[in-house]
RNA sequence: GCCCAGAUAGCUCAGUCGGUAGAGCAGGGGAUUGAAAAUCCCCGUGUCGGCAGUUCGAUUCUGUCUCUGGGCA
Protein backbone atom coordinates (compact mmCIF):
# COMPACT_ATOMS: atom_id res chain seq x y z
CA UNK A 1 0.00 0.00 0.00
CA UNK A 2 1.20 3.60 -1.08
CA UNK A 3 1.19 6.04 1.56
CA UNK A 4 1.50 8.94 -1.00
CA UNK A 5 -1.97 10.18 -1.07
CA UNK A 6 -3.75 12.46 -3.74
CA UNK A 7 -7.22 13.02 -4.15
CA UNK A 8 -9.26 13.16 -6.93
CA UNK A 9 -12.19 15.56 -7.66
CA UNK A 10 -14.21 14.01 -10.32
CA UNK A 11 -17.60 14.42 -12.04
CA UNK A 12 -20.12 16.01 -14.86
CA UNK A 13 -19.24 18.90 -16.37
CA UNK A 14 -20.74 21.95 -14.73
CA UNK A 15 -20.98 20.25 -11.41
CA UNK A 16 -18.91 22.22 -9.65
CA UNK A 17 -15.59 20.81 -9.36
CA UNK A 18 -13.16 23.76 -9.84
CA UNK A 19 -14.86 25.12 -6.77
CA UNK A 20 -14.72 22.37 -4.58
CA UNK A 21 -11.21 21.86 -5.52
CA UNK A 22 -9.83 24.81 -4.45
CA UNK A 23 -11.71 24.84 -1.36
CA UNK A 24 -9.80 21.49 -0.70
CA UNK A 25 -6.55 23.12 -1.50
CA UNK A 26 -6.88 25.86 0.86
CA UNK A 27 -8.41 23.68 3.56
CA UNK A 28 -4.99 20.58 3.22
CA UNK A 29 -2.69 22.88 1.69
CA UNK A 30 -2.57 21.36 -1.67
CA UNK A 31 -2.09 22.06 -5.46
CA UNK A 32 -4.35 21.46 -8.09
CA UNK A 33 -3.65 19.37 -11.57
CA UNK A 34 -5.89 19.68 -13.55
CA UNK A 35 -7.60 16.42 -15.34
CA UNK A 36 -9.06 17.83 -18.20
CA UNK A 37 -8.11 16.91 -22.40
CA UNK A 38 -9.74 20.47 -23.65
CA UNK A 39 -7.95 22.93 -20.99
CA UNK A 40 -4.54 21.73 -21.91
CA UNK A 41 -4.92 24.13 -24.86
CA UNK A 42 -3.85 27.74 -24.91
CA UNK A 43 -6.49 30.30 -26.00
CA UNK A 44 -9.10 27.76 -25.56
CA UNK A 45 -10.82 29.71 -22.26
CA UNK A 46 -14.14 30.85 -22.32
CA UNK A 47 -15.25 27.41 -23.95
CA UNK A 48 -13.57 24.83 -21.89
CA UNK A 49 -15.19 26.85 -18.61
CA UNK A 50 -11.51 27.06 -17.45
CA UNK A 51 -11.05 28.59 -13.89
CA UNK A 52 -10.91 32.53 -14.14
CA UNK A 53 -8.09 34.69 -13.16
CA UNK A 54 -8.76 35.08 -9.71
CA UNK A 55 -9.42 31.22 -9.65
CA UNK A 56 -6.17 31.18 -10.67
CA UNK A 57 -4.05 33.67 -8.33
CA UNK A 58 -5.75 31.73 -5.22
CA UNK A 59 -5.60 28.33 -7.16
CA UNK A 60 -2.91 27.71 -9.75
CA UNK A 61 -3.57 25.01 -11.85
CA UNK A 62 -1.37 22.61 -13.19
CA UNK A 63 -1.72 20.86 -16.66
CA UNK A 64 -3.80 23.35 -18.43
CA UNK A 65 -2.36 25.86 -20.90
CA UNK A 66 0.32 23.57 -21.88
CA UNK A 67 -0.25 23.32 -25.63
CA UNK A 68 -0.85 24.73 -28.91
CA UNK A 69 -4.29 24.09 -29.95
CA UNK A 70 -2.68 22.95 -33.79
CA UNK A 71 -1.12 19.95 -31.26
CA UNK A 72 -2.29 16.57 -30.24
CA UNK A 73 -2.05 15.43 -26.06
CA UNK A 74 -3.21 11.49 -25.05
CA UNK A 75 -4.08 10.07 -22.00
CA UNK A 76 0.20 8.52 -22.31
CA UNK A 77 1.01 12.03 -21.54
CA UNK A 78 -1.54 12.83 -18.97
CA UNK A 79 -0.42 9.97 -17.24
CA UNK A 80 3.46 11.17 -17.25
CA UNK A 81 2.61 14.72 -16.61
CA UNK A 82 0.45 14.33 -13.84
CA UNK A 83 2.95 11.57 -12.17
CA UNK A 84 5.67 14.04 -12.56
CA UNK A 85 3.25 17.11 -11.63
CA UNK A 86 2.61 15.40 -8.35
CA UNK A 87 5.73 14.33 -7.54
CA UNK A 88 6.90 18.19 -7.47
CA UNK A 89 3.84 18.79 -5.01
CA UNK A 90 4.67 15.81 -2.76
CA UNK A 91 8.05 16.75 -2.63
CA UNK A 92 7.11 20.46 -1.12
CA UNK A 93 5.20 18.11 1.43
CA UNK A 94 2.00 19.09 0.01
CA UNK A 95 -0.88 17.05 -1.16
CA UNK A 96 -2.39 17.08 -5.29
CA UNK A 97 -5.39 17.24 -5.48
CA UNK A 98 -7.03 16.24 -9.17
CA UNK A 99 -9.46 17.85 -10.69
CA UNK A 100 -11.36 17.20 -13.60
CA UNK A 101 -14.03 15.23 -15.68
CA UNK A 102 -11.81 13.26 -18.54
CA UNK A 103 -12.47 9.83 -17.15
CA UNK A 104 -10.03 8.34 -19.53
CA UNK A 105 -7.64 10.51 -18.06
CA UNK A 106 -7.66 9.37 -14.24
CA UNK A 107 -8.25 6.01 -15.84
CA UNK A 108 -4.84 5.88 -17.10
CA UNK A 109 -3.33 7.38 -14.53
CA UNK A 110 -4.61 5.44 -11.86
CA UNK A 111 -4.39 1.57 -13.01
CA UNK A 112 -2.27 2.97 -15.76
CA UNK A 113 -1.39 1.76 -19.64
CA UNK A 114 -0.15 -0.95 -21.29
CA UNK A 115 3.32 -0.10 -22.94
CA UNK A 116 1.79 0.60 -26.70
CA UNK A 117 3.70 2.84 -29.49
CA UNK A 118 2.11 6.56 -29.90
CA UNK A 119 0.52 8.00 -32.40
CA UNK A 120 2.13 7.90 -35.38
CA UNK A 121 0.64 10.62 -37.89
CA UNK A 122 1.81 9.06 -41.17
CA UNK A 123 0.53 5.70 -40.27
CA UNK A 124 -2.88 7.10 -39.42
CA UNK A 125 -3.03 9.22 -42.95
CA UNK A 126 -2.28 6.27 -44.72
CA UNK A 127 -4.64 3.95 -43.08
CA UNK A 128 -7.14 6.78 -43.25
CA UNK A 129 -6.49 7.25 -47.16
CA UNK A 130 -7.07 3.25 -47.34
CA UNK A 131 -9.88 3.65 -45.67
CA UNK A 132 -11.48 6.53 -47.96
CA UNK A 133 -10.82 4.12 -50.79
CA UNK A 134 -11.96 0.83 -49.31
CA UNK A 135 -14.42 1.74 -46.62
CA UNK A 136 -14.08 1.34 -42.63
CA UNK A 137 -15.68 -2.31 -43.03
CA UNK A 138 -12.75 -3.46 -45.36
CA UNK A 139 -10.21 -2.45 -42.56
CA UNK A 140 -11.89 -4.17 -39.92
CA UNK A 141 -11.83 -7.16 -42.05
CA UNK A 142 -8.15 -6.74 -42.21
CA UNK A 143 -7.91 -6.38 -38.72
CA UNK A 144 -9.73 -9.66 -38.33
CA UNK A 145 -6.84 -11.40 -40.47
CA UNK A 146 -4.03 -9.89 -38.11
CA UNK A 147 -5.80 -9.34 -34.66
CA UNK A 148 -9.19 -11.34 -34.51
CA UNK A 149 -9.63 -10.73 -30.91
CA UNK A 150 -9.49 -7.43 -31.53
CA UNK A 151 -11.76 -7.25 -34.49
CA UNK A 152 -14.35 -8.88 -32.31
CA UNK A 153 -14.12 -6.29 -29.55
CA UNK A 154 -14.31 -3.55 -31.78
CA UNK A 155 -17.18 -2.80 -33.70
CA UNK A 156 -17.06 -2.30 -37.01
CA UNK A 157 -18.43 1.13 -37.38
CA UNK A 158 -15.64 2.58 -34.87
CA UNK A 159 -13.44 3.86 -37.03
CA UNK A 160 -10.98 5.58 -34.94
CA UNK A 161 -10.43 2.17 -32.85
CA UNK A 162 -9.91 0.05 -35.98
CA UNK A 163 -7.61 2.64 -36.68
CA UNK A 164 -5.51 2.21 -33.61
CA UNK A 165 -5.28 -0.90 -33.61
CA UNK A 166 -3.76 -1.42 -37.29
CA UNK A 167 -1.46 1.20 -36.29
CA UNK A 168 -0.21 -0.65 -33.32
CA UNK A 169 -0.32 -4.01 -35.36
CA UNK A 170 1.85 -2.03 -38.03
CA UNK A 171 4.19 -0.91 -35.72
CA UNK A 172 5.08 -3.76 -33.17
CA UNK A 173 4.19 -6.00 -35.60
CA UNK A 174 1.83 -7.75 -32.42
CA UNK A 175 -1.33 -7.72 -32.02
CA UNK A 176 -3.14 -4.90 -29.26
CA UNK A 177 -4.48 -8.04 -27.65
CA UNK A 178 -1.62 -9.65 -27.30
CA UNK A 179 0.78 -6.49 -26.34
CA UNK A 180 -2.43 -5.86 -23.46
CA UNK A 181 -1.55 -9.42 -22.36
CA UNK A 182 2.36 -8.69 -22.53
CA UNK A 183 2.34 -5.06 -21.03
CA UNK A 184 0.68 -5.41 -18.03
CA UNK A 185 -0.79 -1.86 -16.74
CA UNK A 186 0.98 -0.50 -13.81
CA UNK A 187 -0.54 1.60 -10.76
CA UNK A 188 -0.26 5.17 -9.95
CA UNK A 189 2.77 5.55 -7.61
CA UNK A 190 -0.02 6.66 -5.17
CA UNK A 191 -3.37 6.15 -3.21
CA UNK A 192 -6.22 7.40 -4.80
CA UNK A 193 -9.11 9.34 -2.78
CA UNK A 194 -11.69 10.00 -4.89
CA UNK A 195 -14.89 11.66 -4.81
CA UNK A 196 -17.86 12.63 -7.63
CA UNK A 197 -19.97 14.58 -7.72
CA UNK A 198 -23.16 14.73 -9.27
CA UNK A 199 -26.50 16.83 -8.76
CA UNK A 200 -28.97 14.78 -7.53
CA UNK A 201 -31.46 15.39 -10.24
CA UNK A 202 -30.31 15.06 -13.81
CA UNK A 203 -33.03 17.53 -15.22
CA UNK A 204 -30.96 20.36 -12.57
CA UNK A 205 -27.60 19.65 -14.41
CA UNK A 206 -29.16 20.28 -17.97
CA UNK A 207 -30.83 23.73 -16.79
CA UNK A 208 -27.36 24.53 -15.48
CA UNK A 209 -25.57 23.28 -18.75
CA UNK A 210 -27.54 25.62 -20.89
CA UNK A 211 -27.05 28.45 -18.65
CA UNK A 212 -23.68 27.92 -18.68
CA UNK A 213 -23.63 27.34 -22.56
CA UNK A 214 -25.59 30.50 -23.15
CA UNK A 215 -23.37 32.95 -20.26
CA UNK A 216 -20.24 31.74 -22.37
CA UNK A 217 -21.89 32.98 -25.65
CA UNK A 218 -22.21 36.49 -23.66
CA UNK A 219 -18.50 36.23 -22.96
CA UNK A 220 -17.55 35.87 -26.51
CA UNK A 221 -17.10 32.60 -27.29
CA UNK A 222 -18.10 33.00 -30.80
CA UNK A 223 -15.16 35.40 -30.37
CA UNK A 224 -12.77 33.02 -29.45
CA UNK A 225 -13.27 30.60 -32.08
CA UNK A 226 -13.40 33.06 -34.23
CA UNK A 227 -9.84 34.38 -33.26
CA UNK A 228 -8.39 30.36 -33.33
CA UNK A 229 -10.20 30.29 -37.03
CA UNK A 230 -8.13 33.52 -38.53
CA UNK A 231 -4.90 31.48 -37.47
CA UNK A 232 -5.34 29.31 -40.66
CA UNK A 233 -3.89 26.62 -39.45
CA UNK A 234 -6.48 24.55 -37.22
CA UNK A 235 -9.63 22.79 -38.59
CA UNK A 236 -12.34 20.58 -37.66
CA UNK A 237 -9.75 17.56 -38.22
CA UNK A 238 -7.61 18.85 -34.85
CA UNK A 239 -8.66 17.61 -31.84
CA UNK A 240 -8.71 20.61 -29.96
CA UNK A 241 -11.58 22.00 -32.74
CA UNK A 242 -13.65 18.97 -32.07
CA UNK A 243 -14.43 19.79 -28.46
CA UNK A 244 -17.90 20.24 -27.31
CA UNK A 245 -18.91 23.93 -28.30
CA UNK A 246 -16.06 24.41 -30.48
CA UNK A 247 -16.98 22.27 -32.87
CA UNK A 248 -20.76 23.60 -32.60
CA UNK A 249 -19.76 27.12 -32.95
CA UNK A 250 -16.63 26.32 -36.22
CA UNK A 251 -19.74 25.06 -38.18
CA UNK A 252 -21.97 28.03 -37.84
CA UNK A 253 -18.87 29.95 -38.72
CA UNK A 254 -18.79 27.99 -41.55
CA UNK A 255 -22.08 28.97 -42.29
CA UNK A 256 -23.41 25.08 -42.37
CA UNK A 257 -25.68 25.69 -39.47
CA UNK A 258 -28.18 29.01 -38.03
CA UNK A 259 -26.87 30.27 -34.65
CA UNK A 260 -30.02 28.36 -33.06
CA UNK A 261 -29.30 25.19 -34.26
CA UNK A 262 -25.28 26.12 -32.55
CA UNK A 263 -26.65 27.14 -29.39
CA UNK A 264 -29.25 23.87 -29.31
CA UNK A 265 -26.83 21.04 -30.78
CA UNK A 266 -23.76 23.08 -28.37
CA UNK A 267 -25.86 22.37 -25.34
CA UNK A 268 -27.19 19.00 -26.15
CA UNK A 269 -23.36 18.14 -27.00
CA UNK A 270 -22.57 18.70 -23.66
CA UNK A 271 -25.25 17.40 -22.09
CA UNK A 272 -24.10 14.16 -23.83
CA UNK A 273 -20.69 14.47 -22.94
CA UNK A 274 -21.56 14.64 -18.88
CA UNK A 275 -23.67 11.41 -19.61
CA UNK A 276 -20.83 9.71 -20.68
CA UNK A 277 -18.40 11.13 -17.90
CA UNK A 278 -21.52 9.64 -15.14
CA UNK A 279 -20.86 6.15 -17.17
CA UNK A 280 -17.62 6.47 -16.17
CA UNK A 281 -17.95 7.57 -13.08
CA UNK A 282 -20.70 4.66 -12.19
CA UNK A 283 -17.87 1.87 -13.34
CA UNK A 284 -15.74 3.19 -10.85
CA UNK A 285 -14.15 1.81 -7.76
CA UNK A 286 -14.05 3.37 -4.73
CA UNK A 287 -16.05 6.66 -5.35
CA UNK A 288 -17.46 8.49 -2.97
CA UNK A 289 -20.45 10.60 -4.14
CA UNK A 290 -21.99 14.11 -3.44
CA UNK A 291 -24.12 15.59 -3.91
CA UNK A 292 -23.13 18.73 -6.08
CA UNK A 293 -26.14 20.78 -4.88
CA UNK A 294 -26.22 20.16 -1.09
CA UNK A 295 -26.07 23.67 0.68
CA UNK A 296 -23.29 21.48 3.09
CA UNK A 297 -21.23 20.31 0.52
CA UNK A 298 -18.00 21.75 0.99
CA UNK A 299 -18.13 20.87 5.12
CA UNK A 300 -19.15 17.49 4.21
CA UNK A 301 -16.47 16.83 1.42
CA UNK A 302 -13.41 18.91 3.90
CA UNK A 303 -14.74 16.56 6.71
CA UNK A 304 -14.42 13.07 5.04
CA UNK A 305 -11.07 14.33 3.46
CA UNK A 306 -9.73 15.23 7.29
CA UNK A 307 -10.73 11.19 8.21
CA UNK A 308 -8.58 9.84 5.34
CA UNK A 309 -5.93 12.08 4.93
C1' G B 1 -65.40 36.82 -43.96
C1' C B 2 -63.74 33.55 -48.13
C1' C B 3 -60.04 30.14 -50.35
C1' C B 4 -55.83 26.81 -49.84
C1' A B 5 -52.40 23.84 -46.99
C1' G B 6 -51.31 21.64 -42.46
C1' A B 7 -52.53 19.22 -37.43
C1' U B 8 -48.97 11.85 -36.34
C1' A B 9 -43.26 10.53 -30.58
C1' G B 10 -40.39 16.08 -26.48
C1' C B 11 -39.02 18.61 -31.78
C1' U B 12 -38.96 18.28 -37.42
C1' C B 13 -41.46 15.18 -40.48
C1' A B 14 -42.60 10.33 -43.33
C1' G B 15 -46.48 6.78 -43.83
C1' U B 16 -50.81 3.63 -43.71
C1' C B 17 -54.41 1.91 -52.00
C1' G B 18 -59.07 1.35 -44.66
C1' G B 19 -56.63 -3.90 -40.62
C1' U B 20 -54.24 1.28 -34.52
C1' A B 21 -47.53 3.60 -37.34
C1' G B 22 -41.55 4.87 -38.24
C1' A B 23 -37.15 7.95 -39.44
C1' G B 24 -33.81 11.93 -38.05
C1' C B 25 -32.86 15.00 -33.93
C1' A B 26 -33.49 15.33 -28.63
C1' G B 27 -33.56 11.97 -24.40
C1' G B 28 -32.05 7.23 -21.57
C1' G B 29 -28.52 2.99 -20.84
C1' G B 30 -23.68 0.96 -22.06
C1' A B 31 -18.55 0.45 -24.03
C1' U B 32 -14.01 2.99 -23.42
C1' U B 33 -5.56 1.32 -23.25
C1' G B 34 -1.37 7.43 -26.86
C1' A B 35 -7.85 11.73 -30.59
C1' A B 36 -11.41 10.65 -25.11
C1' A B 37 -15.03 17.33 -24.69
C1' A B 38 -13.07 11.73 -29.20
C1' U B 39 -15.23 7.32 -31.34
C1' C B 40 -18.92 3.76 -31.12
C1' C B 41 -23.13 0.14 -29.53
C1' C B 42 -28.27 -0.68 -27.66
C1' C B 43 -33.31 1.48 -26.44
C1' G B 44 -39.40 4.03 -30.28
C1' U B 45 -47.31 2.89 -27.55
C1' G B 46 -47.85 7.72 -29.51
C1' U B 47 -56.25 9.65 -27.26
C1' C B 48 -52.11 9.68 -35.51
C1' G B 49 -56.24 17.67 -33.23
C1' G B 50 -61.99 17.15 -31.22
C1' C B 51 -66.79 15.24 -32.50
C1' A B 52 -70.02 12.73 -35.80
C1' G B 53 -70.88 9.66 -40.34
C1' U B 54 -69.75 5.48 -43.82
C1' U B 55 -67.63 0.56 -42.65
C1' C B 56 -67.03 -5.86 -39.74
C1' G B 57 -63.10 -2.29 -38.71
C1' A B 58 -61.18 4.78 -39.44
C1' U B 59 -55.12 7.60 -37.79
C1' U B 60 -56.31 6.69 -43.18
C1' C B 61 -62.56 8.10 -46.63
C1' U B 62 -66.74 11.96 -45.78
C1' G B 63 -68.87 15.99 -42.93
C1' U B 64 -68.21 19.46 -39.19
C1' C B 65 -65.67 22.12 -35.40
C1' U B 66 -61.03 24.01 -33.24
C1' C B 67 -56.08 25.62 -33.87
C1' U B 68 -51.65 27.05 -36.97
C1' G B 69 -49.45 28.84 -41.50
C1' G B 70 -50.20 31.18 -46.41
C1' G B 71 -53.30 33.73 -49.96
C1' C B 72 -57.71 36.85 -51.27
C1' A B 73 -60.68 40.57 -49.35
Amino acid sequence: MQDKKVICVMGPTASGKTGLGIELIEHLNGEIISVDSAMVYKGMDIGTAKPSKEELARAPHRLIDIIDPAEAYSAANFREDAIHEADQIFAKGKIPVLVGGTMLYFRALLTGLSNLPQADEEIRKRLEDEALQNGWDKMHERLQQVDSASAARIHPNDPQRIQRALEVYEITGKPLTQLFEEQKREQAPFQAIKLALQPDDRAKLHQKIELRFKLMLEQGFIEEVESLRSRGDLDLSKPSMRAVGYRQVWEYLDGVRSYEEMFAKGVAATRQLAKRQITWLRAEDNLTWFDSDNAQLVENVLSFVDNLV
